[in-house]
DNA sequence: TTTTTCATTCAGTTTATTCCGTACACACTT
DNA sequence: AAGTGTGTACGGAATAAACTGAATGAAAAA
C-alpha cells in the first residue's frame, strides 16, 4: 500500500464500500476498517491499522474485537510475527446476509414471545363493563402485532442464500 | 386510554413492540410514538401524544411527520376539529416490509453504480511494474465487492411479500 | 380587522456516543 | 524472575444526536 495510486484507489473504494456496509449495522469505524482489511492483500497488525485509518490503537482493538464476534474477520498467526494479525473474511456475501438474517429472525422471535406472554395475561372479563370494550380493542392491535412477528420471522427464515 | 389497566397494559406492549420497529431503522421515540399510535382507537393529537409519551409538542410534531414520510402514518381529518388528527396505518407487515425492501435495493443499487464507475476507472497497466501487482489485487477485491452487491440487489428483489 | 388556536422553525441545552490516552495485565524472552 | 513488547479496560474529552421552549407564521373564529 506503498503507492499514492493504489493508496488513493484504496481510500475510494473504503469510503463506499462502508456505506454499504453500515446498513448492516456495523458503524462507521468498523465499516472502514472492514473495507480496508477486505482490500488489503496481507493480514494486518493493530499498529498498521491504526496508522492506515489515522485512528487509535485502541480504538482498532475494540473495533476488530467486534468484527470478529461477527465472523467478519480472522486472527491469523505467522510464525516469527508476535503481534496479532487480521484479515477480512471471504464470502461476503454469505457471511454478511447469513448473520444478518439471523439477527433479525432471533430480534422477531424474542419479542414475539415477549408479546405473547402479555396477550395471554389479558383477560378480557376481568375489568368493568366501561373499559372492556378497550381492553378488547387492544387485545385486537396486539394479536395482529403478533401475527407481524409470525410474518417477519417466516419471510427471514424462508430466504436461502 | 383513562383507565389505569389499559394504560398499564399499552404501556407494556408499547414497550416491546417499538423494540421490533427500531429494527426498522425508526429511532427510539419514532417507535413508541408509532407503536402508541398503532394501539389507539382513535386518531390522536399532537398534544395527547405529547401528554402520552412525556415529551414535547415539538418532538411530536417531527416525529409524525418522520412517521408520515415512510407512510406508517395518515393525518385525518374530522369535522368540527381544528387540530391535526394522525393515525397509525394497519398492515403493519406489507407496509414495513415492502418500505424495508425497497430501502435495500436503493442502497444496493446506488452503492453498485458507484463502485462499478471506480472499476471502469482503473487501468491496470498505466502504473510502473512494481505497483502493478497491487493494483491488480485491488481490482479483483473491487470485482467481489461489486458481485455481493449485485447479489445483494437480486436477494430482495426476488422476496415477496 | 383583531384575536385566538395551532403547527412548525430555530437556537440553545441536555443527553448519549464515539474516541483517545493512560494505566494495567498478560505473555513471551532472556 | 525481571524486562520488554503486546492487547484491553477504564475514565474523561470531543463529537453528535435528541430534545425543549420561545418565537414565528398560518389559518380559523369573533
Amino acid at each position: 500500500m506503498t503507492h499514492p495510486n493504489t493508496e488513493f484507489l484504496t481510500n475510494k473504494i473504503m469510503l463506499e464500500f462502508s456505506k454499504t456496509l453500515e446498513l448492516f449495522g456495523l458503524t462507521t469505524l468498523e465499516s472502514r476498517l472492514f473495507a480496508y482489511l477486505y482490500l488489503s492483500k496481507e493480514p494486518l497488525t493493530l499498529d498498521e491499522m491504526s496508522e492506515a485509518l489515522g485512528k487509535s490503537k485502541t480504538s482498532m482493538s475494540t473495533s476488530v474485537r467486534s468484527l470478529s464476534e461477527l465472523n467478519l474477520v480472522s486472527r491469523v498467526w505467522k510464525k516469527g510475527i508476535r503481534k496479532d494479525l487480521y484479515q477480512a473474511n471471504t464470502q461476503l456475501f454469505k457471511i454478511f446476509m447469513s448473520t444478518y438474517i439471523k439477527k433479525w429472525i432471533d430480534a422477531s422471535n424474542r419479542q414475539k414471545t415477549s408479546l405473547e406472554e402479555i396477550y395471554e395475561s389479558i383477560d378480557v372479563n376481568k375489568d368493568h363493563q366501561e373499559s372492556k370494550e378497550a381492553v378488547q380493542n387492544i387485545n385486537h392491535r396486539l394479536y395482529d402485532i403478533i401475527e407481524f412477528h409470525k410474518d417477519m420471522e417466516n419471510l427471514f427464515s424462508n430466504i436461502k442464500l
